[in-house]
This record gives structure tokens, sequence and C-alpha cells, in this order.
DNA sequence: CTAGCCTCTTGATCGGAATCAAGGCGCGCC
DNA sequence: GGCGCGCCTTGATTCCGATCAAGAGGCTAG
């Protein structure tokens, strides 16, 4: 390993790959890839600091990176002229950015709060792509599943009401995993609306709705606590 | 190449990949391919013929094969269980159908009018992926560029009115080149309403007000003239 | 030709979410 | 503390697209 390379990037890279406790893992690029193709990986990343609000990659713009997110959470959206904004997706830590490109970015990603990343210039993130068949297989999985979660929400958007949007939402936040059933949104009404395809009143009316029929409580804004995950789940299939 | 190869579909795929007048060769994953990879591309698929309403492969079903379109039209949707249906996408010929896959489909594929396919077992498919850098390496392109339709699709389905669908979708089905603008419509209005996320009923409302606006023309329900792209491009993208 | 069916178009009415409007709450800052 | 500023909630009203309903045109079979 070379000078150059900073240590810190291969430490995050490689804490990434490892946080089997939040689940990272499993979504990463990273999963699955031997030490030392990470070691590789880690070795042409750039740690990126982001504060709130900070554009990390803007639509339209030459797609001149890969990143993938160490901490903090990152708002994926598009918008119309006359402001009208789309939030295609949310983008946790172990998410990886970039791949929604062709030669410029499909969509704009914005920091909600700080968030720390690791920046692979596209050109070496390719080069090395072409070295090491596990990290392109690993990548395609990723974008394969990338569809399939798109292809859930234009059904979402498409078809559903607000009470199974608002539903399907919270039941996506929650982890599969039967736990505490408690939720902390780190975006705010207005990302979910955005989201949602659904303005911020609807979200605020429609969450007050769950909690008058008991479903969820609300004690602070952005906590949720799922009390009848399912009635949400019958609310959010839509079931007749 | 061996005797069980059948030569047909080494015909066909070859046909696709060479159909430049069309544009198939563009969306084609045989984009690029040298002509041997093409060989050994063709030498695993199987000829698969399919009627008007047949479905080539079922949402949530295990994912068995990749196809390629050879001919006709193919209908993407997903369902709700109520009988509520979003159309994802329309494949045309040259078009791969199976990467919004994991274990299982994501979306499931109804030929529109009679289709011909190539039909391509996962596992034999996989294996000469992993054989043929070039086939992977557009693979990931052809999923990238899904990727980038499918948040646009996003933006429409959540934040664009019925006017700016219909307009959005009416430049999206016309050719890139300045052509006649004469756009044949293969799928019936019930397809667009579902693939827009509106009812049939405001789908032809929507062309009406369209033809009564001297932007458009249709003397046959399923082709329609294009007379003021300007308009519709303004339209479409929601300029104040 | 005619009956039956299917798809598309058009009109009348309804309803769910948007919009408009007014407060409430939490938090940082002076 | 108290003021100002965001963010969230709630209420009143509006409006776009859905729903309900009826009819037109085209195609096939007999």
């Amino acid at each position: 390993m070379s000078v150059v390379t900073p240590v810190v990037p291969r430490i995050v890279a490689g804490r990434i790959a490892h946080c089997e406790r939040c689940g990272v893992r499993a979504r990463s690029v990273c999963a699955s890839l031997p030490e030392n193709d990470l070691e590789r990986l880690a070795s042409i990343a750039v740690i990126r600091q982001c504060g709130p609000g900070e554009v990390i990659m803007m639509e339209g713009e030459p797609a001149g990176a890969y990143h993938n997110i160490t901490s903090g959470f990152v708002r994926l959206h598009k918008s119309l002229p006359d402001g009208r904004e789309q939030v295609t997706g949310f983008a946790r830590p172990g998410d990886f950015l970039g791949l929604a490109a062709e030669d410029n970015y499909g969509v704009t990603a914005t920091a909600i709060g700080a968030v720390q990343l690791c920046r692979f210039p596209r050109d070496r993130f390719r080069k090395l792509m072409h070295a090491l068949p596990s990290l392109e297989d690993r990548l395609l999985e990723v974008a394969s599943h990338e569809l399939v979660i798109a292809q859930e929400r234009m059904l979402l958007l498409g078809r559903k009401t607000a009470r199974e949007r608002v539903a399907s939402f919270l039941l996506d936040l929650a982890p599969p995993c039967g736990e505490t059933g408690m939720i902390l949104l780190p975006m705010t009404r207005s990302d979910i609306a955005d989201y949602l395809g659904l303005t911020i009143e609807t979200v605020s009316r429609t969450l007050s709705a769950f909690r008058r029929e008991q479903r969820i409580d609300i004690k602070v804004a952005n906590q949720v606590q799922l009390l009848d995950r399912n009635g949400l789940r019958r609310i959010a299939q839509a079931r007749a």
C-alpha cells in the first residue's frame, strides 16, 4: 500500500463492511467481498465530510464519482422547474450512491444532518471493478435490488392511497426482525411527503389518524412507536 | 458449436444486435458485444413464442431465466390484491427482461400481441456472464440506465399532473430524432392509464384536450401524430 | 347485414388530497 | 426569561382526477 493512501478510508471502509449489528454489511457493496479486495477498494477511497443540506452529487452533472455512506443519512431526489420535488429514496450508512447514473447523475443527493462518505473516483473505481469480478457481481446485485425497490415505489406512487403510502413507509423503516417497534425518523415531514408523493399536511394528518386508531404512538415528532404492525400491514397491502 | 444449439436463436440474437434501423442495438444487451461473444450467448438461448396476454414471467415466482425480446411488445406490471395495477414499464424488441429480480421476479411481464423472445436459463446465463466481462459490463450499464428511467418515473407518478404525465408519455415514445412525429401505440388506453397512474377516462380526456389544442392529431385511436412538440415539451417539464 | 363485444370517448357527479389559513410547540440565541 | 424562527399539527375550503353512467365506433362471427 503506497504512502499516498490515507489510513482513515481503509479503516472506514473496513468498518462499513463489518458492521453486522446495524445490518450494513448486507446492503453495502462491500458485503461478501474478500478482505484483500476490500483493502484495494479502500486504497482508492477518499473521505468526504458533508454538513446538513450539503449537496453530495447533483442531478445532470457529470458522474465523477461513486460514494459509500459511512455515517449519516442522505436524501436522493429530483426536482421540477417550478420547485415540486420527488424524493426517490433515502440512503443509510453502508449504502452505495451513483449506480443510478449514466454519463450524468440521474438524481441529486443531499446530506440530512452530518454525513461521512467514502468517495471513489469513477475512473479508478471502474478500473478496479474490472479487476475484481466479485465487486462487479456485487454491483449488479445491488442494482437489481434497487430496481426491485424502484418498482415497488412506482406501485406506491401510482396506485396507493395516502393511508396505504404512510403505512408502507412506516413498515419499510421498521427493522425486519421483531424489535421494540421504535422508529427514528432522521428526515423531516417535508422529506417524507416528497418521498410519498403527498403534502406535509396529509402526512401529518395520516400519522395523527394512525395514532388515534392506536396503531402507532408519537411522543416526539421524529420518533414513531409501532403498536399494531399487522393492522398497518393490512392497510399497506390494501387487502379489500 | 455443438449440435444441440439450434440455429434459429443464433440468427435471432444476431438480428437483434444489428437492427440499427430501429435503434435496437443501442438498448440491447447485445450492443457492443463482439461477434463471437454473441455466438456464445446465442448458444444458450431458447426461442420462446408468446400469444397476446400470455405471461412471460410472474412477480414473486423464482427468477428462472432472463429474456431478450426479438419481436413484439411487453407490459411490465405489479398488482395490488384488490386489482389495482401499476404498469412499471413497456419493453420493446431488443429489451432485456429479468434484471429487476433478486431470487424472485419483481414484476410480471405480459405479452402485448404476439411476442418472440430469446430465453436464457438463469444459471447458464450467469455462468456465461462471468466468462464474458463485456457482457457483465453491459448488464450493469443497462441496469444503471433502467434505474435512471425508474427515477424519472417516480417524479412523474409522485409529482406530475395528468397533463404533464400524458405529455411526457407522448414525448418518451416519440423517436429522438425529428421524424414525422407519428407514434404507433401498441398498448391500450388501459395500459397507458396504468402506466401513468391515471384512469382510462383521464387519459382519453387529456388526449382529446391536446387534440383540441392542436398539439396532436388522432385519426385512429392507436396512432398519434405530434403537431406541437415544443408545446408538449413545455407541458411535460412543467415550466411555470 | 346484423348482433354482440370490446375499446374508446364524453358528460355528470363525487371524493380524497391539495391548498389556504391559523395556531402550537420546541429550540437556539440574545 | 422572552423573542424569533422552523417545523409540525389541525381546521376550512377548493379542485383535480376518480367514479358513475351513457353512448359511439370498430371488429368479428354468424
